[in-house]
DNA sequence: TGGGGCCTGTACCGATTGGTACAGTCACGA
DNA sequence: TCGTGACTGTACCAATCGGTACAGGCCCCA
């Protein structure tokens, strides 16, 4: 008997039981990832690890290489929710904003998910295809609400530009040196002589 | 007939012909790694690529995890080598420290080791044991050689350990935003600012 | 002219990998 | 009640992995 077997497991939809399913899988999915690390990630132990057999995420998914892309656009996905959050609030002043970043990112729950961002940045810039498109939005995403804050704050557009440039890579360093030492209040008192080098004394 | 094979592959000693032979063989796997990234690597290809067997790697270096271990701390010297480099000019500013700083690690010829440095961040915030040792001197390493020129601009300790702990993570932040986006004047720019908040308007 | 120790390549081993074949189960519509 | 189709577990496949056994090649000293 010829079944449709595994060719054609829905458009990924998320309207229909079998979305619903995939979905979940890749939820639990990330989390896992973001908890183990995605390089030596093998789809029997990520199966075992979220109570599938591989056999189903080969099913749902296709290959390794596309549970992979999934895994990573909605590591992405989070990310990115984690930014939405900022624009809306647009009564906050620059300051405001960044304190407000940096206390979202450096919250002890996100750890595992912003480990999995360094991650995903070492393997995307060995060209490693499923992380490549983290490349993409990796200062762009962010340049833009932080461009906003500034202009919004007076400065000409070209300084907002490389002030916003600078701000994300000042915090993104600080974040790999918090992940890294865990000395908490020495990288919030460097954090704090940034703001009042960016801000001015306060 | 028994042998001692393989069981005592010397000391690493560099006076003698095999130390030679192992060195040679660690630094060529250092620049191999440096372009192709220590994710994926196998000792088949590794050996491939270098011009041996798999097995005299296996022969020199006792297991995979010990190169690895070699292949990390040979990295880690080459990153101290660039450092001391810094030391040795004792009458430079801090904002001509910073300027040599940025102007090394930016060279395009050592984009490979940069982005090993990342990869090896993301490895070691994982947990893997030949790249945790990257983790202790992240940032005390260099921590040190900035905090003497803020001290020696006349900052007090507290202030110089937070500017230099600011100063590293920005440039490390930077850095990376170049190896994504490849846009150098944009990050040069961003670079200037920082300097001109650092340390004042000129 | 042997012969003992290193050096190195070939062939192999068990384990693990991503992926497939196949059959069994279950729900649901005719 | 039957059967069709989607879902899922078991068993398997070829490929690749790190590591080992073994033997031939080479050099040096007697």
């Amino acid at each position: 008997m010829v079944t449709t077997d595994d060719l054609p497991p829905g458009d990924g939809s998320a309207h229909d039981a079998h979305g619903d399913r995939r979905a979940r899988l890749v939820d639990a999915a990330v989390d896992h990832v973001a908890a183990h690390g995605i390089a030596d990630l093998s789809l029997r132990r990520l199966g075992a690890a979220i109570g599938v057999s591989h056999r189903m995420l080969i099913h749902y998914f296709g290959s390794k290489e596309q549970l992979l892309v999934e895994i990573v656009r909605t590591s992405e996905r989070r990310q990115r929710d984690l930014l939405s959050r900022l624009r809306q609030e647009p009564g906050l002043s620059p300051a405001d904003v960044a304190r407000s970043l940096w206390q979202r990112l450096t919250d002890p729950g996100l750890a595992g998910q912003e480990r999995l961002f360094f991650e995903l940045c070492g393997h995307a810039l060995r060209g490693r295809p499923e992380a490549v498109p983290v490349l993409d939005g990796l200062v762009t995403d962010w340049l833009e609400p932080l461009v906003d804050a500034e202009t919004a704050a007076g400065a000409d557009p070209v300084t907002a530009r490389n002030r916003a440039r600078l701000g994300l890579a000042t915090v993104r360093g600080l974040l790999l040196d918090l992940l890294a030492t865990g000395d908490r209040a020495g990288v919030d008192a460097a954090m704090e002589e940034f703001l009042r080098l960016y801000y001015g004394a306060q």
